[in-house]
Formats: structure tokens, C-alpha cells, sequence
DNA sequence: GATGAATGAGGGTTCATTCAT
DNA sequence: TATGAATGAACCCTCATTCAT
């Protein structure tokens, strides 16, 4: 209900499938499935996992009861559909800025902040603390959860940090550990403070840019070589 | 709660009580009380909060539901009094090592492996996914359990490197993000790891002492000044 | 409620529209709403309000636990709602009698004899129990249901009597009063008696002709004018 | 309880007792007895039947529950003890008026007034819809109230009526009627109103005295001899 | 295929009654 | 004997799931 435009949107749409092949098979029509998911991300974000009740959702979404369990077989499936939706949405275009290697302090500065902003928004707090309370129920949901996000995310700085050492400008033995610090010296005090409600609301930016450059400088202190610092101070006196 | 010296006197005064008059007021006798709250733990932590059923806790700690309810007021009381109790069990002694000031670095190292070890354990890795579970239905919950547990482990840290600072051996800006960097470098790939559920199992004291070791080190060659290099280098020698 | 034209008016109405479009929505199947009120009805006035469980009524309507809760909000709701049905059924058509003027005294003991026949029927008064009971409780209930039924009736005795006396058949100075007095008068003894339960019966035909006759005498004797002495000896002497 | 008589009986026998054996058997203190029905009359009018808790009684008359349960053997029990004992206080001293046969009509209207003042009296509103309201789950209960109460002091109306007749005051034709109408008279509107709590007050001494005159005068109309008017004229002119 | 009214097991909580102390 | 802590059945109500329409 609610947002006629997109109502009118979705009618046109069915219009067209069932001009093309008649009408979709049960559960298979991807715009209903989004639509539901849509109205679970509601509901299950903002109360969790076992305040949701099914009839919010069939509210928010729009569509009655007996379709959702066309798409989803039991509330848990459908909570499932919607974390592996909402992990692609937040971890998605999150590590581009490493794809283009520059400058390796504001590189990492950068991606630093946005990894940072991202993992700490009110909205992925929220989302975390769904997934990790509904972990103790559903134990591979959390696991692939991190599987697929923030490990995947660590690959690639792990890439990224391997290139740097490569170009001679860090020398770090265990790269997988180096990653992780990096990422953790780039949530210092945050990430926790956040997840276990102690604080209410997301950092600023400026706290997150202030955390993230100090991070970034004592990782720079412990693994930065001698050819980086010589770099850098060819930079600054230009 | 809170107050240990109290409790062991009121417990003290209980027992007299139940020696003098043979049996304890209601909802006033500690065995029953202990009894109940250990019930609730393997449900609560187990199954988190709202899927808990006070059914269920009934049956795991072996008195009736009427008695439950002579103790502890309603399910959410029963809840909070339950991490209160894990919350004080878990950061118990976790600080004592920093009392304690001696060799820096092996300070250091001594007190992240506790710190690092105790966080992610299996109990208390299940503790800590139950209440960031409810603190979505019970905000003050997560924030209360941050406060006195982390928050003043966090605070004694930093007192610690406030001394160190001052005897010369470290050169801090920001003394509070550095605390906060240090513990996380202490627990860098473990904690999320856990509470995700990614890793199943607890973290070995071997993979402790690697990631301890390896963040002591960053924190040292970023913060540690040259009298501490020195100092190391004497010890080193003899 | 309230309106039994409206109702009957929305009766149709959903009877209409079961018939195009196969199924009432929830909690307006007035077919359903009825079973669910007379299954209430059994129960409530059985045990009254608080001794009536939900399950019993949910036993004896017929119909689920949860759809009693879709027509009705909760107990009170659901005993609100009977009792409004009820009283609406026993006060129907009492006072039509008063409608026509004809004889005076025969129209008074044709309406006290439906009246007190009425009030002190079985079912009547094993609801007037149960409202009193529950005025505890509910106090808006009691009130209401006086001032929609018995009040009600008052005020049409009350407008008759204006009448008689605009005839000049009576002379009454308080006219309020003197209707509250027929009304007791024709109840004598009748009343109290039946809700006390000291009687188990309700009163026989002949019993009630009788005291309602000997009602009719005092209440003429008090205030009857020489005018309507006149009439009645007329009357009887053809 | 009921006969005072009695009552002073059994407790110098108790008293005997308690000489005798030093404490009185269990169940068998009827100060410990009387202090329980006080607790009970202050929850059981204050809220009803069902809706009072044995706690609730525990706590207001400070005795124990155990020791509750060896005097009554059950919650009902109790309720119907102090039923009776309630009738007792209720009805006690309200027919003293009619011992002293006097001036006729002035002792009609005072005894009217003594008998609507307490019917209609707040707590003994309370006290009648508790018993009528339980009187469906314990038939006998409002029975014997009815027995023991209204219908022994509606005796006394009727002898008092007889004696009045007899001195050629009044004439009757059905006595037992007669007592019926009168006391209905003189509570005309009034108790009805009460008992469903349309009224929320008791009426004032003031309303009391207008209805039970007039009251009153219905009845003298109805039944009073030309000896009663005669008698009343000729006090009046002196 | 889509709907949403109906289901009924199970939720948290209360309280009359019992019985060890 | 008197106590009141403990019991557990029963309370009202919710909601995931089903199935007639």
C-alpha cells in the first residue's frame, strides 16, 4: 500500500509479464518477492527477529499473507532472503576506492572513513544486531552473513595492502593480521560503543575522520617503510 | 549485585537468617535465587530473550513458575538481573594485570591475551550476542552492560597508559583513542569473527598470543618512545 | 448498536455482500459475530463477567480463541457488547402498550403486567445479575445499561402520566416520582425477591396480575381525580 | 454468627477454654476469627467476589494465610461468613422504629426513612451487589441473605400493619402485599438506581425524606380509615 | 494464483491452596 | 499452632500458519 506512484509502477509491470508470458509461476515474480522483502527490511530491522510479526510485514508490504508464504516458506526463511539482500546493499561499492591505487595514506584514509561511516550508520548497527541476535537461533546466518560481507571486504584490503608491499611501501609479515588491524584501528572505540547501544547515535564525520587518521598513522609507524616515509616527505614539500 | 563486599555479607546475613529461623524470606533466599538465575542463563543465553519462554526456565532451574515470579517481578527483570550477574562474572579480575606495572611491553602482552581471550570465549561470546540482541526491545540493557564492563576496563587502561606516559615510555596525543586502539588490535579478526558466529569455536591461546603479540608490537612502534626502545634494548642485552 | 434500524439496515448490507463477494471481511460477518455473542451469552450470564473465561465462551460459541478477538477486542469488549445486545432485546416493544391511550386503568395494568413480567423473567433477571455484578468492576456498564433501558421506559411512564393528567384523570404534583412509584408498585415484592434469588422461579401469571392490579388500586386511589371515580363508574354500570 | 446471643455464649466458653488449656483450639479464636472477617469485608466489598485476592486479605487483616485456611476452609467460605455477618450489621437496629407504635404516619415515614437510608447507603450498595453479583456461582448465598435480611424485617412490617389494622387505622386487604408496597414506596427510584450505579452517590437525607413522605401518603391514601383521617385532623388542629 | 479469516498452541502472568518449617 | 514460600493450573491474549474462497 502507501506509495500509489510505485503501486501504478508495479501494475504496469505485471502488465508487462503477463503480456510476455501470461503471468508468473507461484513464487517467481521477482518484482512481488522485492516487494515483499522490502516490507520485511521494515519491520524485521526496526523491532527484530521475533517482535516482527508476520501481519506488520504483510502491511508494510502489501500483499497478503498467503503470498508471502508462496515466496518464503516459514518467518525464518523470509528473515534469511532479507539478510543476504540487506548484506549485498551495505557491502556493495564499500572497497571501490581501493581499487584505484594512489596516494597510499589518503588511500587508506579514505576507504579508512568509509568503511568506518558505513559499519557504524544507524541503519547497519541495526542490521548487525538483527543478525547477531538471531545467530544464537540460526547459527549459519550469521556466519554467512560475515562470510560474505566483511570477510570478502577483507580479502580485498588484504589484496590492496599485498600491492602496497609489493611497491616496496609497507613490509608487513602477516598480511592477513595487518588487514584486520587496519580495519579495527579504523573502528577504535566505535564499532562496540555502537552495537551495544551505548551509543544512541552514528559518530560524526569528524570523529570518524579523527579516528580513522590516527589509525592510519600508527599503521603507517608499524609497517610503513622508509622508501613511504621518503615519498611523503617528497610530497609535503612540494 | 554490583557491590561484591555486600553481597557476601547479605548472603552472610541470609544464612545466619536460615540457621536462626529455618527458613528464608520470600524471594529472599540466595540458593533459590542463584538456582533460578542459572536456569535462566542456559535459557537466556541460549535462545536470547524473546525466544526464551519463562516456561522454559521454569523447567531448566527446577522451581515453579509462582516462585520465579516471587523473585524477580517479570521475564525482563529476571533478564537483566541475569547480565548483570554474567556482566560481573565476565570483567571480574580482567584488570588486574595493569595493577600491577613492571615490564611494559610483557604487560601489555599479559594483559590483551586475558583481555582478548576472556572476550572472545565461548560463554562469553554467547553472553554478549544476547544482550546486543536485546537491545533492540531493552535500549538501556546494552548500554548499562557497556558502561560497567567495558567502559571502565577501558577507563583502567587508560590510566595505565597515562602512567606509562608519564614515566617516559610512551608519547600519546590522544590518550583515550589510543586505549581504545590497543584493545582493538588485541582482538583484531577475533571478536567480529565470533560474535558473527563466523568462527565457531573460541580462539586458541596460541592465536591469542600471535594476534597479541603482532598488536603490541604496532601499538609499541607507534607510541613507544626512544627511552623505551633503549630500555628494551638494555633488558634485550643481559 | 443502538440504532436496530441501522443494524438491520447493515445486516442486509453484509448479507449483500457475502453474496458477491463470498466472505465477509474480518470481524464483520454479523452470522459469526452472532454465534460468538450467544456462546458469550451462555457463558457471561451463566457465571458472570469474571468467572467467565475466554475459553468457555471460545467452547461454547464454537469458533476460535483468536477469531473472538478479531470481532472483539477483549473480554470487556465482548461482555460490553452482549450486554448492549441484551438490553436492547428485553426493553424492545415494553412500552408500546403506553403508546395508545384508552382506558386508563386497564392501560396501567395491561403495561405494569408486561413490565413486571418482563423484569423479573428468568432470563431478565439472570442478566440484570450479571450486570450488577460486574458494575464493580465496569462501572460505566451498570449506568449505561439503567439509562438506556429502565430510564428510558421511565420517561415514556413519565410523559403518560403528563398526559393523564392534561385529561384530568390524575392530579399529581411530582410527576417523576409518582412514575418511579407506579413502576415499584407494580414490582412489589417481585422484584428484590427474584434478584436475591429467594425466589428461584420466576413469578406465575396470576401472581403478577395480582400485584400489579393491587399496584394499579393504590396508585389510583393516591391519584386519581374525582373525574376518572366518575368515568369508571360509568364504565362499569354499562 | 447472627444471634448475639450466641455469640456472647461461645466466647465465655472460649474463654473457659483458653483458662483451661491456655490457648484456644485451632480455628476456635474468635477474636483471630473476627479479625479476619475485617480484612475480608475491607477487600471483598472494596472489590468483589472475584477480583479480591487471599493476599489482599492476608495483608488487611494481618493474619496469615495458613491461619486463614484452618478458620475458612476455602475462599467462598469465607466470602459467605462474612456475608452473614455483614446481614447481621446491616440489618440490625433497622426495624427498632416500628416496636414503639406511636403516631402512625410519623412512624411510617420515620422507619421509611431508617430502611431507605441504609438500603440505599453506599456500603451496603456494595455490599448488596456483591452478594447478587455472586449469587450466581453460589445460589444460596443471595437466598439466604434475602431470608435472613429484607424478608425478616418485611415480617416485621407486616405485624406492624396487622397491629395498625387492627386499631382501625388502616384497612388491607392482602397484608403481605401491603408490607411489599410499602417498602417499595419508600425506596421508589431510589434503589434501582443505586444498585446499577447510575446513581454514583447515595441520595441525600433531604431526597430520602421527600420520597419516603410521599411515599407515605400513596400508602395512607390507599389504605388509611376515615378513623386515621380524623385522627390525623384532629392533631392537627390542636 | 492470491487472499485474509480462522485456527489453536503457546506466550507471560496471577493466585487459591498446600505443607514444610 | 501459625506461618508464608512454593506450587501449578488457569487466566487473557498473540500470532505463525493454513486453507476455503
Amino acid at each position: 500500500m502507501g506509495n500509489p506512484a510505485a503501486d501504478t509502477e508495479k501494475e504496469e509491470c505485471e502488465l508487462l509479464e503477463s503480456l510476455r508470458r501470461g503471468r508468473p509461476a507461484a513464487g517467481q515474480d521477482p518484482v512481488k518477492r522485492a516487494q515483499i522483502i522490502e516490507g520485511a527490511r521494515r519491520v524485521f530491522i526496526d523491532k527484530g527477529f521475533e517482535a516482527a510479526s508476520m501481519n506488520d510485514i504483510t502491511r508494510e508490504a502489501g500483499v497478503s499473507k498467503g503470498t508471502i508464504y508462496v515466496y518464503f516458506a516459514n518467518k525464518e526463511e523470509l528473515f534469511e532472503a532479507l539478510i543476504e539482500e540487506e548484506r549485498g546493499t551495505i557491502f556493495k561499492n564499500m572497497y571501490d576506492v581501493l581499487d584505484h591505487f594512489d596516494h597510499l595514506r589518503e588511500t587508506l584514509v579514505k576507504f579508512g572513513m568509509v568503511l568506518s561511516a558505513k559499519i557504524t550508520s544507524a541503519k547497519v548497527i541495526l542490521a548487525q544486531r538483527t543478525v547477531i541476535g538471531a545467530s544464537e537461533r540460526i547459527p549459519e546466518l550469521g556466519s554467512r552473513f560475515y562470510e560474505r560481507g566483511p570477510k570478502r571486504g577483507h580479502d580485498k584490503v588484504v589484496i590492496f595492502l599485498r600491492e602496497a608491499a609489493e611497491r616496496g611501501l609497507l613490509e608487513i609479515e602477516d598480511v592477513e593480521l595487518a588487514a584486520y588491524q587496519f580495519t579495527e584501528l579504523c573502528l577504535s572505540g566505535l564499532f562496540r560503543q555502537c552495537i551495544f547501544a551505548y551509543r544512541t547515535k552514528a559518530p560524526t564525520q569528524a570523529e570518524i575522520e579523527h579516528v580513522v587518521r590516527s589509525g592510519v598513522t600508527v599503521f603507517l609507524k608499524a609497517y610503513g617503510t622508509d622508501k613511504l616515509a621518503a615519498e611523503e616527505q617528497a610530497a609535503q614539500s612540494t
